[in-house]
DNA sequence: GGCTTGACCACGC
DNA sequence: CGCGTGGCCAAGC
C-alpha cells in the first residue's frame, strides 16, 4: 500500500475496483471519471498496477480487450457472464452496448 | 523543461 | 466495422 492513495494511480484504480461483475468500461471512461482524459495513461497503469484490479473490465472503444491479453480476459468474461460479439475470424469483443457500466463516481 | 513511449480516443472515408 | 491521421495525457529519462 502506498502512503498517498491520491495519486493519479491510485484514482484509476479506485474506479477500475468499483467496476460490477458483468460490465466494462473503456479507458476513455476511466480517464474521465477521475477528471481527466489520459485514457493511455489508464492503460500504462493498468499494465503496471493491474496485477490487483479486474484489468479485463477495462477495454477500449472498440470494444476489444487489451492487446495481447485478449484470451486471458476472455477467461474471466466467460466467468463472469459478460456479453461478446464474436467476429467471423474468431476473434471477439465485448458488447459495449449491454456491458458498458454507467460511470460510478462514488 | 523537452522528447519518447504507451493495455488510447475521436473523426473521416 | 476497418484503416489512417491527429490529438491528449501521464510517466520516465
Amino acid at each position: 500500500m502506498n502512503a498517498r492513495n491520491d495519486d493519479f494511480v491510485s484514482r484509476v484504480i479506485e474506479v477500475v475496483e468499483a467496476i460490477p461483475s458483468g460490465q466494462v468500461m473503456t479507458y476513455g471512461d476511466v480517464a474521465a471519471t477521475i477528471g481527466s482524459r489520459a485514457a493511455r495513461a489508464v492503460g500504462q497503469i493498468m499494465a503496471r498496477y493491474g496485477s490487483e484490479v479486474p484489468w479485463w473490465r477495462v477495454i477500449r472503444s472498440g470494444g476489444h480487450p487489451p492487446i495481447a491479453h485478449e484470451d486471458r480476459a476472455l477467461v474471466h468474461y466467460e466467468a463472469e457472464s459478460t456479453p461478446l460479439k464474436w467476429m467471423h475470424d474468431g476473434s471477439y469483443r465485448v458488447d459495449l452496448s449491454l456491458a458498458r457500466s454507467p460511470i460510478t463516481t462514488d
